[in-house]
DNA sequence: TGTATAAATACGACCGGTCGTTTTTAAATT
DNA sequence: AATTTAAAAACGACCGGTCGTATTTATACA
């Protein structure tokens, strides 16, 4: 296999499991070694890699928040259903995945701003950089369904996407510290099920 | 100085210190050697006041939550004001705190339960009961502002109570990767003065 | 009340182990 | 043969926690 191959599928692996453990277990709670010898790679690999392992949090972190834009943006072009349902089927399906982790771990992004977000600067711009970018998305899918009719003219898309956000980051903390998904499906009834309605 | 008041001393300057580094710093990125040298208290002190780290931890949430509690409650108390306004200022007065700290630290409940909300039983615990406290208390201010006519009555304080907490944490975290009130105020604005209003 | 004894607490050196990083050596590619 | 990359080994600082001992406080006896 040639070498270059190698060290994507290398770095890949090593992204893969740094979403994992970080997420489980924080930044500071999770050391370089735990990591390596999940995906059997050595350390000297690693700092070749990435070079320091703040670099490494950096990529980690855009490294998760990719699949949820996607997976989002897919449900939001699925043009037979409207713009609101697809956002409510989104979130359905990210609670099932909480209930199917026990409710542990919760949001890799929520975790490492409450940690990190403002004592490392590179990853504090990496954060920023994710948040906007799921953030736009889903303002861009709370205005279609504005002119879908679906949800209120009042208020705008803007506001509604971060009061979402916002709420949903705070009933994942609850989730994580209740052992329950009763925090998150409040959020959701509360916001797509009632406030932001027409 | 008889012992057991200096024992007290100790234990108090410790859970002080402790309540800010591990709000600046998180858990597991705050050493005890770190918080033992800026109270100039040997190690075998705190194994004797404490156990461990993470008892220590479990009394600093309730240590860091107190002062919360009771100023909510004295402004709940305030006869001359209405409860929503009453709640209205004391967040205000929060956001000022935030910004004479340039963002940093945020609320050391939200960060704690991202951190290790979902690895420590003994923090878990403390954190729901600390949570739990502060819910209670802005649920009654809530409720109270119900009869008073301000806040409407479709929604349950409890439900509102259990959004704004959600929002509030969401919104801090912004806070501090934006190194911005912005997040807060809006939070603020968008439920206690839009939302939640009668 | 004064004194010996027992119990509790204070203390800081020290434990094995792990931390993130750097340096050095080996291997592969050009 | 020259250059780049992989990987091993080494690094000192630091981690949470324990240890035996020294000091203080409480109890019992005289």
């Amino acid at each position: 296999m040639p070498k270059s191959i190698k060290k994507e599928i290398n770095r890949e692996n090593l992204l893969n499991q740094g979403v994992t453990m970080l997420m489980g277990q924080g930044y500071h709670g999770t050391g370089l070694q735990e990591i390596l010898d999940a995906v059997n790679i050595p350390k000297g690999s690693f700092y070749n890699y990435f070079g320091s392992k703040e670099n490494f949090g950096a990529e980690v972190i855009q490294h998760y928040i990719d699949p949820f834009i996607t997976q989002l943006a897919a449900h939001l072009q699925q043009s037979e259903t409207d713009a609101l349902s697809a956002i409510q089927l989104y979130f359905t399906e990210l609670i099932a995945e909480l209930e199917k982790n026990q409710f542990k771990g919760g949001c890799l992004l929520g975790n490492l701003m409450g940690e990190i977000g403002d004592t490392s600067e590179v990853c504090q711009k990496s954060l920023q950089s994710a948040v906007n970018r799921y953030r736009k998305l889903l303002q861009s899918g709370l205005a279609k369904a504005q002119q879908q009719g679906t949800v209120r003219l009042d208020k705008s898309a803007e506001d509604m996407a971060d009061l979402l956000l916002n709420s949903w980051q705070g009933a994942l903390l609850r989730m994580k510290i209740e052992k329950s998904s009763a925090p998150v499906k409040q959020c959701c009834n509360q916001l797509l099920g009632e406030f932001f309605r027409a």
